[in-house]
DNA sequence: ACCTCACTACGTACGCTGTACGTAACTAAC
DNA sequence: GTTAGTTACGTACAGCGTACGTAGTGAGGT
């Protein structure tokens, strides 16, 4: 036959092992691990093909034989930290509104460990072994809502979603501040100032008083929930 | 005095023009706009400093007379996207659901125009001029709302959240396709093969029921906006 | 048992990135 | 007029993703 045309792939269609040659040296796993460590340790932007084959203790090169894009190297990490998610989430049969909450509380611990997750999740195909086994214990849960499997899938995503850009929030400028050369308090005073200082030459008026009030009442933890409570309601 | 430590700046706390020396070249609109022509092209990617100084016609190096650091770029970026608001988004007076509503197609129409927006959205430090105005608008619109301002708060971060995880799930197959040597025909080929291969395997059964049941009934537009109304039911 | 060939391993090299640094020309302020 | 800060920009460096070539390994087919 004449020879094929390049294929655009994902990586979970390719087998891990081969049929023939030497067995492969390292797992998915282990690369996933060892690329998690680094990006945990020291930003996204540390987990390079480079860093991550050295970690491993392979020549760079050699990744390509497991990893054949970068792309895919985002997607096997991002793979190994969703299986990071005890399923349940909560005691079993305590309905679908206790579950999704305590999936979502969990989705933002796992997120707070791995700080560079949404960076790199939107760019993503989305459908690795363990978003699909995710994926499926969320439906399996909401089998107790009566709806669609559209609404559901739609409920799916905005939960997530939210929690996603709570968390952003929540820890841009702590991440923001980690990959500088200054300290967060540095970091955090120079902006704060320059926004005090326009908000105090009175051409947002609104916005001063929502500073001058101060955050809603409650800790982090407790505005989270409110967020992900009233999210629910919405569709109850 | 001894030389000052270097310290981290918002670009939008330095001076645009600066009291001594020879008047500069280009505006910060003038960069902005080079920059969004250069990523609506060709993706964000290709909005280097080296290609956006080519494009503005001046030397690589004296961009950061400018943009002290990339990551500034991308601030001015956003800063002229946000720009693209028309405040108010409806007919003044019909209430805070149907401003809020207004303003999220606009999010959406935004996001649509330049699909790079989301990417490097979640980096920023995100109080430039221009977002510091549709803030402000946002707050005043929901003058109507019998709420404290930080609750008021959390109802833009979440519309706001909500329709960028909503547009992002609605384009990322498009624009991650478009950045590769294939097609999106290919792409999503490919891509949805593996999922079907692995839905039929047969174990994960919600997931094939809600493949099989499709997508939920209404257009793209019907969609948006109901899943913007469910969200501010949440708050009315 | 042997041949064959897919697969593993990895060094080299290319074009690209952000940006530190040095130098020269310019001009507003003193 | 002098001075000092700004603009302009070429050079250079470290790091990136990855194409390509080569050598070695070991399972499958005969």
């Amino acid at each position: 036959m004449a020879g094929r045309a390049a294929e655009p792939e994902v990586i979970w269609a390719r087998p891990e092992r081969a049929g023939r040659g030497p067995k492969p040296a390292y797992s998915r796993a282990d690369i996933a691990a060892a690329a998690v460590r680094i990006a945990d340790a020291d930003g996204i932007d540390a987990a390079s093909m480079r860093r991550v084959a050295a970690e491993l203790g392979c020549g760079t090169m050699s990744l390509y034989n497991y990893v054949p894009r970068k792309e895919d190297l985002y997607e096997l990490m991002v793979d190994a930290v969703s299986g990071e998610y005890e399923l349940p989430g909560g005691p079993p049969g305590s309905g679908w509104r206790a579950e999704m909450m305590a999936l979502g509380r969990q989705t933002r611990e796992i997120m707070r460990r791995h700080p560079w997750l949404p960076r790199i999740m939107s760019t993503l195909y989305g459908f690795s072994p363990n978003a699909l086994r995710y994926l499926e214990h969320c439906l399996g849960a909401l089998e107790g809502l009566d709806a669609p499997y559209g609404t559901k899938m739609e409920l799916i995503g905005m939960v997530n979603g939210s929690v996603m850009t709570y968390v952003v929030n929540e820890f841009a400028m702590a991440e923001r501040a980690r990959s500088l050369p200054w300290s967060e308090e540095q970091e955090q005073q120079v902006r704060f100032a320059y926004l005090a200082g326009q908000v105090a030459g009175g051409a947002y008026p609104q916005l001063a008083a929502a500073l001058t009030e101060g955050p809603a009442p409650g800790n982090a933890d407790e505005l989270f929930d409110r967020m992900l409570n009233r999210l629910l309601d919405s569709f109850a």
